[in-house]
Order: C-alpha cells, then structure tokens, then sequence
DNA sequence: TTTCTTGAAAATTTCGTGATTTTGCTAAAA
DNA sequence: TTTTAGCAAAATCACGAAATTTTCAAGAAA
C-alpha cells in the first residue's frame, strides 16, 4: 500500500494532466504493466478516483476517462468561486504573518513561471511546471480556514476542475491577465480586505462560468 | 456489483446510523458473513466508504468507525450551510411550480413525523424514520440549482453531518424547535426570499456549531 | 438495405490463497 | 512492580484464476 498510493497518484495524473483523450477506456489488464502489479491493484486505484469523480464508471463496463462538457466546467467553477471565496475569507481573519509569508512566497514562483509562459510561443512544455505552482497558489489562498473538511472538499473540486480545463478541446491557453489577477488576489489577501477579496477570485474564475450567473446573492446571514 | 451496491449501501447504513460505538473495527473478514459474500468484496466497499470520510482507514490496519468531534461536527456544519444556503437560493431562482411542489410535499411527511415524535417519551425507535424524512427535506431543498456537483457535494457532507451526530455521545436528542424552523424554511422558498431562507437555513443548523463564527461575511460579487 | 439473432472473444467482477505486517500474550530482565 | 523481548495468533494486502457479463462481428430474417 505503500506504493499502492504511488499508483493511486499515477493515476491521478495521468487523467488530470496525461493527455488522455476523453472516454478513453482504463483497462486495469493493461495498465497492470505500466506499474508493475496486479490488475486488482489498478482496479482498486481507479475505483477511489471514481469516488471522488476523477474517473468514470459503469458497473460491468469498467472505466473511462471522463468527457468535458460545458455544464461540468460550470458548476465546477461554481463550486470552485464559492469554495475559495469561503476558505480566502476565512484565513484572512484567522491567518498571521506566518500565513502572509506563504502566500507571498507561491506567489513569488509563480509569478515568474508566468512571465516565462508569456514570453514563449508553446505554452504546452511548461503547464505542468504552471499547473503546480497555480495549485501552489490557491492552495495557501484557504490553508488557514481552520478547517480540514473545507480544504479537502476543495482540493477535490479543483482537480476535477483542472481536468475538466485540461481534458477541454480548447486545451491549454494561457491568459495574460492571470498574471494580473494572481497579483491582485494576493494584494487583497495581504489588505485583509474580505469583500475585495471574494470580488477579485470571482473575477479572476469568471471566464470559466458558460452560463449567466445569478446578479446577486444577497450577503450572507453571519 | 449489482449487490455490490446493496453491499455498500448497507454498509453505509450501518455505520451513519447503526449503532456502533466509535473507533469500532471493520474487519472484513467477520463482516462477510452477514453480506454472503467474500472479503475483497467487503474490503472494497470500506475502501469506498473511507474516500468519502464515512469510515477512517490506515494502511495495515484495517479500517475504522470514525471518533466524532467537535471541531468535525462545527466543520461539517459550516460547510452544510454553505452549500445549502447557495443551493436552496439558486433552486428559488429556478424552480418552478412542480419544485414548490415536492418541497411542500416533503415538508408535509417531515412535519408529520416530527410532531409523532414530539408526542411520544423515547425518540430513539422513531429516529430512523425521521432522519429519512428530514434528508427527504433538506434534498429536494436543493434539488433545482441546477447543479449535480452542488448537489453531490452536498450529499457527501450532509452524509458525514449526520454521522457526526448520530454517533456522538448525545445521540438523539429531538429538538423541538425543528417543527417551526422547517416550517419557516418552507415559507422562505414559496416566499422565494433568498435573504430569509439563508437567515432560516443558518438559524436552523446554528445550535450543531461548536466555536463562534465570524460575525459577518460581505456579500457575494454576483 | 435494414433489423434481429447468434456465438465466440474480450472485459469485468468475485473469490480463496499465500506472503507480509500487526497485535496480543507470556516470560524474562530491570 | 514496571519495562522489555520474543513468540504465536490474527489481520491485512496483493495476486491470479474462475465465473459472469458485455461487446461485436457475421449471418439470417424481414
């Protein structure tokens, strides 16, 4: 088990960020030879990345890689903005300078990885290394929410979210604004400013919403 | 896998709300023979439940009933109102007529039973049928935002939530006030007053908080 | 041509077993 | 009495094979 979880993570990247064409079948027969073990461990690998949505699955009809669609790539956004919006808030008034520190250093690598993304013609060599270190980011964004059931609920939208991006025929494009963007979402962060905050992720995930979103909810009762 | 899922399912049951003390060992071995069937089958469905946080599990030594506490339960809380304040006020926007309709409906059953279990001295015989009821009402609560990862999501947690208190040391304990803050809930939808059924929703869980919330967060960008 | 049946090949699911690890008990040492 | 060491029993994990189900191509019927 202790390479089981290896396998689990291989796995894991390779239908976030592997290139797999959607619906691609995941024959445990066949993916047995590329880690070095049983068909049932794979099986077994797969069916927790089922659980959690990362793959599909039919009883008798084995696994695929999940297909995009728009409505997905909605609500996934969705969740993502509510989520995140949630988490940010929340470590803004539970998060000290410690929490300040490492925001300001993910962001820090970051930053530089999308200046050299900007600056080259094929973005395609460097989304994994960009991908990691946009993870990197959002990650701290809620680390200090105080709570762990958020932060795992996240990090399972957001990786259904990245593949969802990935696995989309528009692919990788990198948007310039991001750069922008990322900037502003930690000055507001460093501002312990919540409402600038919320304003600045939703704008940021925005472009990824396909359908209209409702005007406006109204603000919550705590 | 046809009773595979049966197998889960019953699983589930019984660990959510069958009674067992916390931290109570799985073993598929012994658990088998209440399912007729082997223990790699057993062994699978735990392992399903675990990636859910129904039951905990560590690696060589076999899976767990989880310890109920409180920081669990305030999170899990928080969580539930998140998702269910965003989704019951984007099911206002939406739903129609056939929505007010099943929501009325459920409401109707829950209210029933509720004031059956008012009336009578030990809760506990009743306490399975009512909490059907009460997810049968907080379900469809949600049920036209239009969003199957919300409503997953929530799902999950609402699972989780239930869990928690069933398995406390309190047990069940009704609260009376149940009746009129459904009742409340359920005038908030046909009123179709996002801000009250927020207000409503938050009241209703507010006494499953452990810590103090923030006093406020700003309202949501769109 | 199109639809339906048939049956062989392929894939999926379930199961028992052996290897490895943990657990619990007993006895010796401090 | 308390702690440590060692051994036996029990439990967990990975594996391969048997049993079941699906897939799909080829031929029959409409």
């Amino acid at each position: 088990m202790d390479e089981e979880n290896d396998i689990y993570e291989g796995l894991r990247l390779r239908v976030t960020s592997g290139g797999l064409t959607p619906n691609t079948k995941l024959k445990p027969a066949v993916l047995r030879h590329d880690y070095n073990c049983s068909a049932s461990t794979i099986r077994e690998a797969l069916f927790r990345l089922s659980t959690v949505g990362l793959v599909s699955f039919q009883e008798q009809r084995g696994f695929r890689v999940p297909i995009p669609t728009d409505q997905a790539q909605h609500e996934l956004t969705h969740l993502r903005i509510l989520l995140e919006c949630e988490g940010a808030c929340l470590s803004i008034r539970r998060g000290g300078i410690d929490w300040e520190s490492r925001l300001t250093a993910a962001h820090h690598k970051l930053s530089h990885i999308e200046k050299r993304v900007r600056g080259s013609a094929d973005h395609t060599p460097l989304f994994i290394l960009w991908a990691k270190a946009e993870q990197a980011f959002h990650e701290p964004l809620i680390s200090d929410c105080g709570s762990d059931v958020l932060k795992a609920t996240h990090a399972m939208i957001y990786q259904r979210f990245r593949q969802q991006v990935f696995n989309s025929d528009k692919k990788f494009v990198f948007v310039a604004e991001n750069i922008e963007q990322h900037q502003g979402i930690l000055e507001a962060a460093l501002m312990r400013d919540e409402a600038l905050i919320r304003s600045r992720i939703y704008s940021h995930l925005e472009r990824n919403l396909v359908f209209d979103m409702p005007p406006e909810l109204p603000k919550l009762p705590y």
